[in-house]
DNA sequence: ATGAAAGCGCTAACAT
DNA sequence: ATGTTAGCGCTTTCAT
């Protein structure tokens, strides 16, 4: 491994000057300059960044926290978040805890022990071991959809409030009267949340003769295809369903469809995420929009900001949702 | 920052005994390491990994290089190659070139001054340049697809020609005649190989009355759009189709559909990759199956070994596709 | 305009 | 059974 030393001796030079024409840290005079370039190229040089990061103490590396990186949710987030992160010279480490307490805290323990500049926490989990590993070690830290109201952090909170309502208003202008929601699991705070939206937006329309119900489900295919055994007891049936994520809202539509209910003439589906799924089944799905490459942008902009700038106030976003209407919605023909 | 010299004063020993007993790597008698122990519990002592790898060489970090995080064909990959990394005590840099090799040379050259212990190039890219720097870096690697048969490195090959050849049989002995091909972007080695397997196979059965074409697709959805209207031109119109993936199979199959023509009764389709949608679309599709965690679980599996033996001979993986059967596929009508 | 030397936190050969 | 010391490759203060 060729260093410093080899380099000055080629270069008969100390290697405080070595090190000053490579990090540009004080004036050289160009003739020692030349003799210096000229010696690392000889002797092909390539820096040793771990060296460099224990005498500084900065890595130029952040670690990226998700929980299931098969979650068609993640993808882009990750693309947003190692986009800027090359172009602003980080490497990003990605954990995936796999819902897994346990591993994500050994792989993050080693992290902060590397000494990564800042996590990015996605994980969207109540792992509060996680989480007071990570503050005790004062490493700069961002939360995304962490839910946690009270947290003073830099975080990105997402609005399902917006979307939600855009898509009971739309379906409320269709003529629909009976809308049921199905839910993710009940323990998952965000399918908390995304549930409460729901419920006090159409709570509002109540006495406009509108009815809902909700029908548990699980974020997952099997979830919707369980809702929509419930769905087809009920009598009359609802004419339009808004589902907690797209995967739910697929299983459900497969389902009702093998089945001989037509979507969207006899029953309306909404979905929620607009994973690229969503565009493809048929007929493509309406649903809920996050913008996420946007999300993972944001989340690397608070954390270098917060990296470069220790001592400014913690910053929040907030991230609203949009109805993108497609073809699993129509008119009501129960009118 | 708490360090070994901070608890060699409290628990008065030397820095060296406060490192041996936190590597249990020679004998301390039991008062003394109990001393230690007490000390370092005090301070809530945390090691510098950084430090530690200057000292030893050995990082626990390993890079995994992408070129498309979006693309279905990664997740499970990744998280096949997280899964045993952790395991195993590593880390993981995750790189994705984007298609762009400016950036994915910007991104592994820090990797490499980085000491990662080993690399995983997963980027089916034949991005040479990036190829000479890890090679001169002389940090361990692992090709996977990388298709380049005359390198002697640790890699792992797809075969596709088994799970096309059982496409090709299965479908003949559904009774179709008249099989078409589309193909993936012409540049895109992993797409040569299949589309070649697909012509040598059929090929072996002209003489048998089967005849066929290739189309020309990209490996994305309007691939398959496109070759819809190809196909529906012809006159008859081939019977069976497979695609050089499944996002063409999918976008063919959504488009003829969309065209009143019914799949599979008029047109069998089979896809490759056996992505997640592949299952959900209606009707699910019949499809080429690649084991992609297997692929990088074993990806690390020979890193790791590489990493841990550096002289033993390189090794070489092949995975057999196979058939998966659904209900894109039926009998031939053409009888 | 350049160098000497200490230090980042840890490991490991060599002593005793 | 434990300590002294040099060293990993780099940065940076202090001198000159």
């Amino acid at each position: 491994m060729v260093n410093y030393n080899d380099i000055a001796k080629i270069a008969q030079v100390s290697s405080t000057t070595v090190s000053h024409v490579i990090n540009k840290t004080r004036f050289v005079s160009p003739e020692t300059k030349k003799k210096v370039l000229e010696a690392m190229q000889k002797l092909n040089y390539k820096p040793n960044l771990l060296a460099r990061s224990l005498a500084t103490g900065v890595t130029h590396t952040i670690g990226l926290v998700i929980s299931d990186i098969k979650n068609p949710f993640y993808p882009e987030i990750i693309q947003g978040v190692e986009e800027l992160a090359v172009k602003s010279d980080y490497n990003i480490f990605l954990c995936n805890t796999d819902y897994d307490i346990e591993k994500g805290l050994k792989s993050i323990g080693a992290l902060i022990r590397k000494k990564v500049d800042g996590i990015i926490i996605a994980s969207s989990q109540a792992d509060k071991f996680l989480f007071k590993e990570i503050v005790e070690s004062t490493i700069p830290f961002v939360l995304v959809d962490w839910n946690e109201n009270k947290i003073n952090a830099d975080s990105i909170y997402f609005n399902f409030e917006s979307g939600i309502k855009e898509a009971v208003e739309y379906l409320i202008s269709l003529g629909h009267k009976k809308i049921y929601f199905i839910s993710g699991p009940k323990d998952l705070k965000t399918a908390k949340i995304r549930k409460n939206n729901f419920i006090n937006i159409i709570k509002k329309y109540e006495n406009n003769n509108i009815s809902y119900k909700i029908i548990e489900g699980n974020h997952k295919i099997d979830g919707g295809i369980n809702a929509a055994k419930e769905i087809e007891k009920e009598n009359p049936m609802p004419t339009a369903v808004i589902c907690s994520n797209d995967l739910t809202a697929i299983g459900l539509m497969k389902t009702l469809q093998a089945n001989g209910i037509k979507i969207p003439d006899k029953v309306s589906i909404i979905g929620l995420d607009n994973i690229m799924l969503s565009e493809i089944v048929s007929p493509p799905l309406t649903t809920i929009e996050l913008e996420r490459y946007l999300i993972g942008k944001t989340a690397i902009e608070l954390l270098l900001n917060r990296i470069n700038s220790k001592d400014i106030p913690k910053q929040t976003r907030y991230f609203q949702t949009k109805l993108i209407i497609r073809e699993s919605t129509t008119i009501a023909k129960n009118l």
